[in-house]
DNA sequence: GTACGTGCAAATGATTTGCGTTAAG
DNA sequence: CTTAACGCAAATCATTTGCACGTAC
């Protein structure tokens, strides 16, 4: 029941701790095998999944593969839909419209004000 | 270059036709094998594909799962994130507001004015 | 008649799980 | 010490692909 506070939660925590580039599992696996070479993906996944949970990390779905990112104030997602590119945004307007909107609604409770817009990159991305 | 009207691809838009309960690949399949009880799961996730490129249905991501549904108006959804679960709703006003904001970025071309807003049901989904 | 589309089976890619071992508290 | 967490390998799940055959036009 005690939550242990190991290297790898840790390294985990550093790589993407300001880190905006939504890096995939794999992409985590890679970066913290710097550190920690002997680290396997399926202890970054739990981890990945255990932070989550917690609310320690946000996780974005793209074309079928998860994303993380640091979790900060709220923000929205710019996805293209072509090459699966993540661009973040603000606006505080945009939040607190929806927030308004979607709080009329009844059975659910917002937990988090992200929301995605799917387009494409203008400069066409040349796919994947 | 032709485009053929096969009968799989005639029952798959028939099956998503109005329905709006965001069947999974796999659903689809089940339901219509129904119909055309050779179908392959290849078809289908061709079709699917095919289906969503031409913009007949529409593709949303969940939990790293892709789910369908028919094309209709803008509209949004609030995903759970425990159960998974899709509700749409449309809100004319908050599509409006969400593409008057987002034109103003650049390097980005809105194709469709679908957001996603993630949360919780309010009678506690008890998981998937 | 000619590709485009299909069905099947095998391949791939992401993620999860079982299990014996390691290490945090 | 105790047991959560790890590392490894195998398993699972969604989706894709290669290929010979079928069929829409």
């Amino acid at each position: 029941m005690a939550v242990r506070l190991t290297n790898q939660r840790i390294e985990i925590l550093i790589y993407l701790k300001g880190n905006f580039t939504h890096p995939t599992a794999e992409e985590v696996y890679l970066g913290v095998r710097k550190k920690l070479p002997r680290i396997s993906r399926a202890t970054v996944y739990q981890n990945l999944k255990f932070l989550s949970d917690k609310g320690f990390i946000l996780e974005v779905d793209v074309k079928g593969v998860s994303r993380f990112e640091p979790v900060i104030g709220p923000h929205h997602h710019l996805i293209c839909r072509v090459c699966g590119k993540i661009m973040d945004f603000e606006s505080k307007e945009l939040t607190d419209y929806a927030m308004k909107i979607v709080k009329k609604i009844n059975d659910f409770d917002i937990k988090s004000t992200n929301s995605n817009f799917y387009g494409e990159c203008k400069k066409r991305c040349g796919g994947k």
